[in-house]
Parts: C-alpha cells; sequence; structure tokens
DNA sequence: AAAAATATTGTTAACGTTAACATAGAAGAA
DNA sequence: TTCTTCTATGTTAACGTTAACAATATTTTT
C-alpha cells in the first residue's frame, strides 16, 4: 500500500482546515456545519481516504475485534460454530480473528497472548483439550477481559459459559440404552478437568443410580476427546474386562466412539450385536459409517450464536451477569445401539 | 482491562532506563546489555506487561494479519479452505480476519474496506457470485495490497488465483456422461462473468465438441451457484425442453445440483432413470442424498493452503509473480449418473 | 596516549487518530 | 447595546510503540 496514502491531514490540507474539523466531519460528529461535512466528505471520497482503525484503536482503546479460540479447526462442530459467532459478530459491527490451539495447552496460551495483544475487545474460547492449568483464565478475569466458553468451560471460576447440559444428555443417552434392555454399558470417559468430560461421565452415572445398576470402576475408562485415544481406550476396556465385558458403550464423543468401533472390530467383536455403542456430538460422519451411530446432536450454529451475543454484551455493558446458557440436544437413534435386535 | 496498563513506559520508570531501552530488551534487539536484557525481560514478566501489537502497527505499518473473505461460510468447501489458510498462516506467524460476503456484492465491499481500514498485510477473496463490477479489486492493485483469490477469481486483473482447472474437470465430468451413452447434455450454468461459471460450461461445451454432439442453446441455463437457483433453473430447463427434454444434466455445483434434483423430482421425473445429474464440489451432503451425486471433488484444504502461502510470498516480496496456480480434481463417480443402467 | 571503533544507552519525532479543552464569531436575551 | 449562549472550528496532548539519529562509555588499534 505504498502510494502516498492519504490521511485526515492531507484532507486538512486540501480543504484548508484543521485535521479534527476534517475528523469530526468523516465521524459524522455533531457541531460541524452541513456544508464543510459535505465538502470535507466529497474531498475525502476523491483523494481515495481510507479511514486508519489501527490508529483509532490505538486512541479509543477498542478494536471492535473479537478472537475466537478453536479447539479442532477440522471439526464440523466448531466450523458450524464459527458460523454462528460470524454472523452475531457482524451484525453488531465486529469482527472476528480467528485462532486456533489444536487441543494443545501451550497453543492455547499462544493464542491468547497474541489476542491480547492485538487488544480484542474480547474472547470465545473453548477450552483445549490439553489444558490442565487455568492460571490463565484467571489472569483474564483479573484483567476484565470479556470472556465466554463455548462448549468446554471452565466451572465455577467467573466466565459465562454457553453449551450443552453434558449431564442431562448423557443421562439420555444412557437411559437409551438401558431401556434397551443393556445392563454392563461401559464408558468412555473423556478429560475430567473439562467440564464436558465431567458431566458426561456424571450423566452416565446418573442413569445407571436412577435404575440401580451398579457403577463399575472396570467399566470406566478415561480416555480423550479424540479417534485415537477412544481406539486406545476401548482396547484398554477391553482388556481389563475380559471375563466381564460389556454389552454397550457410551463414548464421551463420536470421534471417540469411532475409535472405539475400530477397537471392537479389531478384537473381532460386532457393532451392536456384540457391543452396542453410542456417540456424543453427531459428526458429519456418524449417519456415513457402515453401522451409523447413535448419538446426541448438539446445537453448533446456536451455540455459536447465543456465546456470541452474551459476550458482546458483556463487553457492551460492565453488569452483564455471569451465568451459564444451556441449550438443548437431541438424541439421534441410529443402528450403532442396536435398537432393532436382542439384547441382554 | 482497566487495571492501570503496563506499557513500556512503566517498565522504564521501573528499572529506571529509557523506554527505547526498554523497547530494545523486549525485541531481542541488538545492542543491549545482556544484564540489562535479563533485567528489563524479568520485570516485564512480574509486572504483566502485554505488548500492544497496536502501536506497534501503527509505527510498523504492519499487522501481520490476513483478510479472508469467504463468500459461503455455511458450505463445507470453504471451510476447509479456511482451515488451510489457518494453518499456512500460523506457521508463517500470521493471523487472520475472517469476514463473510454471504454471496452479496455489497457486502463483499463492505468486508474490503473494513480490511483496508484494519490495515491487514494481505487479503484473500472468493469472489461473490453477485459481483459483476471489478473496480474494487483494481483500486485494490493499484494500492499495491498483496491479494490472491481462492476458488473463484477474475481472469487478467492482475491478481493470483489458486483453484482447479474447471473447464478440464467440466470436460472430463462431461464426457463421463457422454461415456455413458447420454447424448442430449444439457447444463445448468453459473454466473458466466465468473471464472468458475464460464470455465465450467467452456467445459462442457469442449466435451461436446471433442464428440461432436452440437450444443443447443435450449440445453444451457444460466442459474446460479445456490440450490434455490439449481431448482429454478432446472424448472426452466425442462419447460423450454418440453419437445425434447434431456437425458443428463451437469450442474455447475452441488447445491445447484440439489435443486435441480429436487425440481425434477417435482415434475414426476425420477433420478437418474430418466434424468441422469452430476455436479460439482463434492459437498458433504452428496454422499448422503438418496441417490448420491457424482460429482468433482476439489481440494479444498490443499487450495486454503496454496493460496495462503501463495498470498504471504506477495507479502514478502514486492517482486512475486501474478500467476495462477491449479490444483487437481477428482471424479467421484456415483449413482446419479446412472452408470448401472441403460440409457439413450 | 591519542585516535578510532564499538557497545550501550538516550532523545526526539513520528505513525493517524480522537479527547479535552480553548477560542472566535454569530445569534439571542436582557 | 451589552451580556450570554450557542455553533463551529482550532490547539494541544495523548494512545504505545519504533525509527533515526545523538551521545556517552568502553574497548581496540596504532
Amino acid at each position: 500500500m505504498s502510494p502516498k496514502r492519504v490521511t485526515i491531514k492531507t484532507i486538512a490540507k486540501e480543504v484548508g482546515m484543521s485535521i479534527m474539523t476534517v475528523s469530526r466531519a468523516l465521524n459524522n460528529n455533531s457541531n460541524v456545519n452541513d456544508q464543510t461535512k459535505t465538502k470535507v466528505q466529497q474531498v475525502a471520497k476523491k483523494m481515495g481516504y481510507i479511514p486508519n482503525h489501527i490508529a483509532k484503536s490505538l486512541v479509543q482503546r477498542k478494536t471492535f475485534t473479537i478472537g475466537v479460540v478453536v479447539p479442532e479447526i477440522a471439526h464440523s462442530f466448531f466450523q458450524e460454530v464459527i458460523r454462528g459467532i460470524e454472523e452475531i459478530a457482524y451484525d453488531a459491527g465486529y469482527h472476528i480473528i480467528l485462532t486456533h490451539s489444536a487441543e494443545s495447552f501451550q497453543r492455547e496460551q499462544l493464542c491468547l497472548e497474541t489476542l491480547l495483544s492485538k487488544r480484542v475487545d474480547g474472547i470465545l474460547l473453548s477450552v483445549a483439550e490439553t489444558v490442565t492449568d487455568f492460571k490463565i483464565y484467571k489472569e483474564l478475569i483479573r484483567l476484565k477481559m470479556p470472556m465466554v466458553f463455548y462448549d468446554r468451560g471452565i466451572n465455577d471460576i467467573g466466565i459465562s459459559t454457553v453449551g450443552i447440559d453434558g449431564t442431562k444428555a448423557a443421562e439420555i443417552l444412557t437411559e437409551h440404552l438401558i431401556g434397551l434392555g443393556y445392563m454392563k454399558i461401559a464408558h468412555l470417559a473423556g478429560p475430567l478437568h473439562l467440564s464436558i468430560g465431567a458431566n458426561r461421565r456424571q450423566g452416565y452415572l446418573n442413569a445407571l443410580k436412577r435404575h440401580k445398576i451398579r457403577a463399575k470402576k472396570s467399566y470406566i475408562v478415561e480416555a480423550g476427546l479424540k479417534e485415537k485415544q477412544g481406539y486406545e481406550g476401548m482396547k484398554k476396556l477391553l482388556n481389563q474386562t475380559k471375563k466381564n465385558p460389556p454389552r454397550a458403550v457410551v463414548a464421551v464423543n463420536d470421534p471417540s466412539a469411532f475409535g472405539a468401533i475400530d477397537a471392537i472390530k479389531e478384537a473381532g467383536l460386532r457393532v451392536p450385536e456384540d457391543i452396542a455403542i453410542v456417540g456424543f456430538a453427531d459428526d458429519i460422519r456418524s449417519q456415513l459409517i457402515e453401522v451409523p451411530l447413535t448419538t446426541v446432536r448438539q446445537p453448533a450454529y446456536e451455540v455459536g450464536k447465543v456465546a456470541a451475543d452474551k459476550l458482546i454484551k458483556h463487553i457492551e455493558s460492565k453488569t452483564e451477569a455471569v451465568e451459564d446458557l444451556v441449550l438443548n440436544t437431541e438424541l439421534i437413534v441410529r443402528k450403532s445401539c442396536g435398537w432393532s435386535k436382542k439384547k441382554n
């Protein structure tokens, strides 16, 4: 952008007025003579003036920019969330800087540092899987940086979270299995320090309890959110329950379920005849695989919209309440839970 | 972010040195005593210093930010492109501002104005469907704003474009139909002022010509890139060819094909028995619909990567050549082209 | 030991804008 | 007419940083 830049200074010289008048005229600010205003705006247009938001942001300490941290950009769930965020942000006159933590704690730190340096007005973040240290979130609170967690948050830390009721959804999912007659139900859990991990496990336990099924420690394996970890987790699970293998598995999410299915097949077992499985999140692939996966649909686009909306409220009013917003989920029954088969 | 901010000035006062020394120490710049450097860095950390990129950008006239304009954020193709862009940008130390033109010319103008005002270092853009006036692109060139088109570009305007060889891909697609025995092949074209529209139509015509099939004007309808437009276009096509309806249709893209399928069904015809159809782009839905769609897979993620890479080269070297980069496509044969049926 | 070179630190201005206060002129009120 | 109140514009400083040049202290060379 080399050709000698046009600034309000240039315009001021051209129209023979002070830069302040030009600034006011261009911002349609009060107390500028109508003639002056029109004149300035005409000249600005003619000269090809492009306002410099950087300078404006510096003096006003406001960028109209929202920082978004996504833990897994390849996941359709998050892509839809981004879409929701963009829509709301656009309507409110904000723009978004997109960053990607790739499920890495370190990289998440880096994303946040960048966003702070770029002086975004607020941050939307979904906690990376490998995060175990919440110091930086507390620091952000201390800095009064407006922030909202979406999908994956930290409880009782003073930051609003927008997501689903994972506990309830996992409970419904598990109860669905129980309703089909399964008694020996295992759980491939996610990271328990993340609310999604803890909640889904809790929902699983709640369902068992309600139906007076004793939870077995060996039936719960803390795996992870990725396909590979689901695979490893399932292998471990099969290994430690050889004498009494489960008849159904509640996986923490769909990718994890995909991995688990691989492990089940590898062990020479069939889904759902030998082991039924249900996932969580409704990944696009879930309906495409050989035995389509029973899962829970999360309203990704809505999550993005609501989170962005809440964040902007936080940004624009110091008194906006910190609260958790819970959106509805929907049970999607497909073949992997073996609804049409005999069970035991 | 209210608590009295720590700036290099604050630090300078604390360590009893000039702000310039502090600046140098923090930037690991040459010519600072090692002791001083360590001291300053320690104090900075202790005081919770957060560099202000806004101020830095202002003076250096460089933001390390890339502006991305996406025409349809709900489309999985573009979501994958974004993923590719993010990856390359991250590796090169750039961040991305994501904007959405929603296929609207006006809104695209707005996106570009914003990006200019935010002083991004470069712009990646895929032309919105309703764009017919290229003035602003020329203006960007004049401003020497580094820029690369991805997927949808404008020919011979002096801006690099990263995409696929739409002509060739459409030719292959059409030839596939011809190879299956179809002779009466129609085309639902996209906007012809966009390269993707023009190229795909050309490929369709090339294939016909090569096989000595006369192209009929009534068999070509300029529709649009969206599902609804495909629907309307197909209705029009059926209407204007009542005496001699086509046996196969080459749609400009998958959404358009979906719409066309609806129109075909609505007319009481079957796909592919009565009318075969092929799309373009491999939308995620293409394999899910009742009669899975034969289409062309475009390497979306790769497109994003290559485009970002090219843009960064443009940014970092004034002499980078303007050129069109062409990536390979892959024909995906599914049922909608009726490969297993009789044809005429 | 003086001169030259180098290493380290400091000073000033600039990036492009707006906030806050100041001023001049015009219009209205007394 | 004079005082007051607007209206329109101007002046100055600030936002937080770096570039360019200046100055000082230290080391090296001759």
